[in-house]
DNA sequence: TCGTATACTGAGCGCTTGGTCAATGTTCCC
DNA sequence: GGGAACATTGACCAAGCGCTCAGTATACGA
């Protein structure tokens, strides 16, 4: 039963692939080395054999997670619109994007918060989130020099923080609420919020 | 040493408050029948005298974290503002509280993650946070009566939805990631976003 | 003073967990 | 074909967990 059949990184793929299925149906909290080897069909040693610690298996899958994750602003399509209307329409789509991957978000959530304990973790996932901010930086600098004098004290940066902040705040309320959580009342609110004037409907849906 | 000493109320918040420290110093994963004992001095076998289970510890603590945080909009000293105003300031309030009660909402996050998969954690929670919202209607009813061109397809129920999703992503944000999170920064380009123009300096601070 | 209700102790049980390791099966090169 | 290198197994260990319970100390009414 026991032998070299498998080379060792597909072997490895296996594993994290089972892992993600445990995380993700069980959270982390219920990602035992059991619970892999079991969801793998393979014995409990080989978990250890190939990760070491149950730490270098939660790291390894946390890795391929925020790589398999696209955290990048979605500018496709919106190249015609105004500054503004253009971070908008950009939030909107990572918005509308959230709860279709409801599991794999909650997964993420998980990580966060062990990343309060976790130096390592924390880490990985700031430098992920910073890298997500700073990509929306150009576009919330295109949207403030297009209208300083409605921007006092803002900079491109703080925008772009508060930005990426509102979609990680309805990437919590996907998780934690999904069925209050109304992506269209949402981002009509944001719409109306940032759009002072001439609104464009936004999109038909349910409305609490 | 044994003995009725110490009547059973006494005893009980005793224990509720060594649960309370070690949850904020642990976390609740580190919330461990035997740690309370030991924090409070007494044996492990007394915890589950006076709450029955782990479970009947946690869910006795977060009803006193919840009953002694508060969590309402505090309206007091802004009756003279505009209705927009009034609102503006009443969240900006609430989210300078937060950092000076980190440990605090640090606890609170762990509840509400464990209220995705622990039903009578996730309706305290949401009863709380539906009455924190709740209690926000009347603000922003008053703020969208005031310009309800400005505010097309928007209800009272979604802006404070958006509103207090707001305070709570930066509660989040504080519990995370501390060192970046700027209050004056955030409070600043809110400021920018709802007041469309005659924006009131924000506050002097760190931005980054 | 004695009995009873109550608060309390701490050893211990059963279970799960992360982790180890000697043994064993499999592959491949010489 | 034989052996070195590697992948794999599963029993096993120590630790920690929630929880139980027989027993003990205290307070108090009769």
């Amino acid at each position: 039963m026991a032998g070299a059949r498998i080379p060792e990184d597909q072997r490895r793929d296996e594993l994290l692939a089972a892992a993600y299925a445990v995380a993700t149906r069980d959270r982390l909290g219920g990602l035992t080395t059991r619970a892999v080897a079991a969801e793998a069909g393979v014995s409990n040693g080989l978990v250890f054999f190939h990760f070491d610690s149950r730490e270098g298996l939660v790291l390894a899958l946390l890795d391929r997670v925020l790589e398999t994750t696209v955290l990048a602003p979605d500018t496709k399509g919106t190249e015609a619109l105004s500054p503004v209307l253009r971070l908008l329409h950009t939030i909107e789509r990572d918005i509308e994007g959230l709860p279709e991957n409801r599991d794999r978000v909650a997964l993420l959530v998980d990580f966060w918060v062990m990343g309060t304990q976790h130096a390592g973790v924390r880490e990985r996932i700031q430098a992920t989130l910073g890298a997500y901010r700073e990509a929306y930086v150009p576009l919330t600098a295109a949207a403030i020099e297009s209208e300083p004098e409605r921007y006092p004290g803002v900079t491109p940066e703080s925008l772009a923080a508060v930005a990426t902040g509102f979609v990680e705040g309805c990437a919590i309320q996907v998780v934690m609420d999904p069925d209050r959580f109304s992506v269209p009342a949402y981002l009509a609110t944001l719409r109306a919020l940032v759009l002072h004037d001439a609104v464009p409907p936004a999109p038909a849906g349910r409305q609490p």
